[in-house]
DNA sequence: ATCTGTGCAAATAGTTTGCAGCTGG
DNA sequence: CCAGCTGCAAACTATTTGCACAGAT
């Protein structure tokens, strides 16, 4: 489905499949709706999102909501280099791809209207119907070229960028 | 690298690191190098096939290494709709892409130049070396159209195709 | 009344890690 | 010789599943 979705039509098409709306379900969609673009959850951080609002939705149904959500069309399944899925609204027409530094896991958001083409065209030849395309771009940044990549590179390094980014993260934990 | 490793000039790459070319990295660089092209190995089928073989290589060993080879850039980590990862040489210049259905994970390879192409130009934009990219098109196979999607399909319908293929596997490990 | 959905707890599966001994450079 | 590597077992983490009960149609 190409057009975001509303509660309503949301019950409609979970019902013609013998589905149901629950408050969960709407809930689910609504914290995705709302996102900043560009913005997206994995399974745990949808929890305690929701959590922080009072809201308590069990891991175990927000993993099989947004499984649900996402074989319907409605939310992307991204694969970054995090070992976790992190999900955000599908919406083909904006998508962004990602490059992530294989060093670091760095990772850069990027649009490209041509990606989308060129998957369309491949869809259709094979007779499916697309739902999202995602174009993966693995790399080195260039602070790990700069350290001598590939090779000079002590075993663990990781690159300053990333230090920062995760201090600052434990920092919003505290 | 974009030119295929031989087993000196690993060593080569991993002794300037410091690191060593030990027996089970050559086996498993070996493995990877005779693998007919477009196929994939998952940890725990390069470790069946290596057992095969005779050559016992655990499986925290064989993590290790793939790990290793693809931070070096020597192998290409796919994650496909099957929950966990492959692996492939990587030779960016000979990729194929994927188009997955999310309903039944029938999974179908294509080539398109234009995708590294693009790739490319976004890595070199933003100061990066390319090591990968892959495209995966999620979409809805022709079957599950056919049976209705995404109105009437039953909760736990698989293609035929799909169950053609489960069938085939149980009786190869039979 | 029936069948789907939820929350809980337990199970699973893929992957990672600590450690003691081994080995390549 | 010594830092990196291996195999083992145990740990871990993200995700899935069985079950009993609640709720929608």
């Amino acid at each position: 489905m190409l057009t975001p979705y509303t509660a309503n039509s949301l019950k409609a098409e979970l019902n013609s499949r013998g589905w149901r709306l629950t408050p969960q379900r709407e809930q689910i969609l609504h914290v995705f709706q709302n996102l900043p673009r560009g913005d997206h959850l994995s399974a745990e951080e949808l929890f305690m999102l929701l959590e922080k609002r009072g809201e308590f939705i069990s891991l175990s149904t927000i993993y099989r909501s947004v499984k649900l959500m996402s074989r319907m069309g409605i939310l992307r399944e991204l694969e970054l280099a995090e070992g976790h899925k992190h999900y955000e609204l599908n919406q083909p027409y904006q998508h962004h791809h990602h490059l992530v530094c294989v060093q670091c896991n760095r990772t850069i958001e990027f649009k490209n209207d041509s990606i989308l083409k060129h998957s369309l065209k491949q869809t259709e030849k094979e007779g499916f119907q697309l739902i999202d395309c995602q174009l993966t771009v693995t790399a080195i940044c260039p602070e790990a070229i700069r350290m001598g990549w590939p090779s000079t590179l002590p075993t663990n390094w990781t690159c300053t960028r990333n230090i920062a980014l995760k201090e600052k993260q434990n920092q919003e934990e505290e």
